[in-house]
RNA sequence: GGGUCCGUAGUCUAACGGUUAGGACGCCGCCCUUACAAGGCGGAGGAGGCGGUUCGACUCCGCCCGGACCCACCA
């Protein structure tokens, strides 16, 4: 404390000793007995592949400034970091990594594989993270894969299940033949896709043709029926009337029905068991006898003749031969068509009926709308998101799936009636492996039961983080002090996933709403603006990035680049943008240093500049701090950066550089301007420091203070006159003089004669030393 | 097809309905000026389109166009 910065730039390689000591000081530790609670709901990272997104480490990095602000504004803040380690992701990473398939390997040898997968990519995130100087937990991070974790999801399972939210049911669900899985609603992702609309020519019983356009002719052996709206003249007469499928020659009946389109293709479709959801309700409503023509493994079944054991799309390609061969092809058409695919294999899934295990969320539509309106969203705007998914939902929730690396379902079957037996909470259940908890089958008595094999959504788990982290049925007292959390940070593209469900479970199994506020920032997009992804080349590692510009810089680009909630760009150019601020930083630190810190001054002796100075930086405060109060890091980034790069550093140090060496000033004139440049530099220094955590701590600890800038609050007094209204002025006058300095071909230190402007003559005595007016 | 958000220079953006629309990065030209050439000065370059409200519109309203995202049964 009290040294000059000497080094002519920040040195970035400071980062980790800094880092090192914040931990070893134990400066962010969580006291659960503070009257100001601050709890974040951290989105436990998926460990999927390397790198890690440079969008993620950018969201962690405002994650984080979220925890710093909360300090800052007085709160001890719970700030815990976690991995979410289910699911079919690291599954597929495992496959290709190790070269092995879930399918062929034994299922304890692939948990295995995964588990070192999951080991080796989450070493890299938890050290990206703490490059980034993230103030979280890192020595108690969880894991949603460990045996706690995993213990407090079959809990919540058993509780809803005693409760009836739980029920089976064979229907027909979304199943990816490439993951081997039903998958939610939630977890389709729709592709634009071209097809092939194939017009076929039907042989209707009274020897005329129909002729029907589908997208789909592999499933004709699963038709039941020809449909035409009731009002098409066209086909009025044939309603009734039977129609024999090609290849197959079976008769199937041509009925009418509203939903079909006069003007799409023919007027007249094929209505499969199963080709999309239309299909679904219409063989419902219809009252059709199901057909399964796609099995598990998404190949045709023998109802499909000639095409069984083909896939999908090789069944399509053969079966198009052969209805040209046979002349009933009429035309075929390109279209693009948006088909829905599996958000991890990005394979179009099929419709299949299995049965699987639901949870009950269509009777909690309405309390979860409520709960939609009442949460506070920042930004507001993103509030419609999650209102629009929870408007669209039709169905229950199918919460089993049929994979190995995630937590099991924690249900027996009795062996003999198959009766579902579900254990007693508090205990980490393997039903495929493990002996039944129970002696004999509650129904029939009889001994032996069979485990469950299936295991849940990933989202079963995650969507419990909130619980989890506040000790939920673990600790009641930390309960009561953190639960309902505070804030929630995530990604806009996982409103309907994470926000949703998190929201349904927790108001399930706790009857609250369990978030004071949900935080949505937007996408991290390229520098064309385009989303990143490994098949455009154009991902962006952010190691690289952090070593070669710093976290701050990475950091102030995150914060910097665009406002809350809206998309944001990365590019080199915009994180040399970033370092180019630091940089500046630091010289307006190191140029102030060399001037010992004057802690006591009376303000009435201040000169108007500084007075001006310290007015410009209170009306900068209060931009910041309300940037702050919405956790809108833009805002203090760039208030701060236009402040002192154009006010503080161009013109208000230029006025008084001179009076600050004592040339042609008074002790006490001299005094005021050094007071008012530490004062300045302090302050800004705590306004930027949840941003650049780094750098304004190193600069604080050599000029002020022993103890960290982070343990500070944002309680400082600037009680001063305002001249604000003049800024303008002092800014043109500036221009003006050295605009004809260099005109007049004159150095900068050359006197020059210019009349200073009546409103600005307060300031004559500095903006003569300033400029040499004579 | 429906919904949400958005449209200010190449990029990021600022401005109670009243300013020659401000700044930053980039670009061009000129300058070493003792915190910083990682600096300074100067310059070129902008409201998606059409209407309406108004004395006055970047700002409010409507329509169109464009973009992003979400939803949906166009076979």
């Amino acid at each position: 404390m009290g040294k000059a910065l000497e080094e002519i730039r920040w040195n970035i390689k400071k980062e980790k000793e800094i880092r090192d000591e914040w931990f070893n000081s134990k400066i962010y530790e969580f006291n659960p007995n503070s009257p100001n609670i601050f709890v974040i709901d951290t989105p436990p990272p998926y460990p999927s592949g390397k790198p890690w997104h440079i969008g993620a480490a950018a969201h962690y990095s405002e994650i984080d400034m979220i925890a710093r602000t909360a300090r800052m504004l007085g709160f001890s803040v719970l700030f815990p970091i976690g991995m979410d380690r289910n699911g079919i992701g690291v599954e597929r990473y495992a496959e290709k990594r190790f070269k092995i398939s879930i399918h062929t390997i034994a299922r304890e040898e692939f948990l295995k594989c995964c588990k070192q997968a999951l080991d080796e990519l989450e070493a890299e995130m938890i050290e990206i993270m703490k490059m980034l100087g993230i103030s979280g937990d890192f020595d108690k991070y969880y894991q949603t894969d460990s045996e706690e974790y995993r213990k407090l999801t079959q809990a919540t399972f058993i509780d809803l299940w005693k409760r009836g939210l739980i029920y089976f049911d064979t229907r027909p669900n979304n199943y990816c033949p490439v993951c081997k899985t039903t998958i939610a609603d939630a977890e389709l992702e729709y592709e634009e896709i071209k097809t092939k609309l194939v017009y076929i020519k039907f042989k209707v019983e009274n020897n005329k043709e129909l002729v029907i356009a589908t997208t789909r002719p592999e499933l004709l052996c699963a038709c039941q029926a020809v449909l035409v709206n009731p009002n098409d003249e066209r086909y009025k007469d044939l309603v009734g009337m039977k129609v024999k499928i090609p290849i197959y020659e079976r008769e199937v009946p041509i009925m009418s029905h509203p939903i079909v389109k006069i003007e799409f293709g023919t007027g007249a479709e094929m209505v499969c068991s199963y080709g999309d959801y239309n299909d679904v309700m219409l063989f419902r409503e219809l009252m059709l006898k199901e057909i399964i023509a796609i099995d598990l493994d998404g190949r045709m079944t023998e109802v499909a003749g000639r095409y069984a054991g083909l896939k999908v799309e090789e069944a399509r390609e053969r079966i198009i031969e052969d209805l040209k061969k046979e002349g009933y092809v009429v035309k075929i058409e390109e279209v693009i068509h948006n088909v829905p695919t599996c958000d991890r294999s990005h394979n179009p899934i099929e419709i299949i009926p299995m049965q699987e295990i639901y949870l009950k969320q269509l009777p909690f539509k309405e309390k979860m709308l409520e709960i939609a309106k009442e949460l506070e969203f920042l930004p507001e705007f993103h509030r419609q998101l999650l209102i629009n998914w929870i408007n669209s939902i039709t169905k229950d929730w199918p919460i089993s799936r049929r994979r190995y690396y995630a937590t099991e379902i924690p249900i027996w079957y009795c062996k003999k009636c198959l009766e579902p037996h579900v254990p007693e909470p508090g205990k980490y259940y393997k039903p495929w492996k493990e002996k039944a908890p129970f002696s004999a089958c509650k129904k029939c008595g009889n001994k032996e039961f069979i485990g469950e094999e299936r295991t849940f959504d990933t989202w079963f788990d995650s969507s419990i983080t909130p619980l989890f982290i506040t000790k939920y049925k673990a600790d009641e007292k930390f309960f009561e002090k953190t639960f309902p959390v505070s804030i929630r940070p995530q990604g806009k593209d996982i409103v309907r996933t994470w926000l949703y469900y998190t929201l349904l479970r927790c108001y399930q199994l706790t009857g609250k709403n369990v978030f004071k506020r949900a935080w949505i920032s937007g996408y991290c997009v390229d520098e064309k603006g385009e989303k990143m992804s490994k098949s455009k080349g154009n991902v962006i590692d952010p190691i690289p990035v952090i070593e070669r510009y710093g976290a701050d810089a990475f950091r102030f680009w995150a914060a910097s680049e665009s406002s809350l909630g809206y998309d944001f760009r990365a590019s080199e150019k915009r994180f040399q943008n970033a370092s180019l601020f630091i940089t500046k930083l630091w010289n307006i630190a190191r140029y102030i240093s060399q001037f010992e810190v004057i802690s006591n001054f009376d303000e009435s002796k201040l000169l108007p500049a500084d007075k001006w100075i310290l007015s410009e930086l209170k009306k900068v405060y209060e931009k910041c701090l309300n940037g702050y109060n919405q956790f809108n890091f833009f805002i203090p980034a760039n208030e701060m950066r236009e402040f002192l790069w154009n006010k503080f550093a161009a013109h208000y140090i230029e006025m008084v550089k001179k009076r600050a060496y004592g040339d042609g000033f008074t002790l006490e004139e001299k005094r005021a301007a050094i007071y008012t440049l530490h004062k300045v530099m302090k302050i800004s220094l705590k306004l930027l420091a949840p941003i650049i955590p780094y750098i304004t701590e190193y600069i604080w600890k050599t000029l002020y203070s022993e103890k960290s800038i982070h343990t500070e609050k944002w309680d400082d007094k600037i009680e001063i006159e305002d001249l604000t209204t003049l800024t303008d002025k002092i800014l043109e006058f500036n221009s003006l003089v050295w605009r004809q300095k260099k005109e007049k071909g004159l150095s900068l230190k050359d006197s020059i004669k210019i009349e200073i402007p009546v409103e600005l003559r307060i300031f004559e005595k500095d903006l003569k030393s300033m400029h040499n007016i004579l």
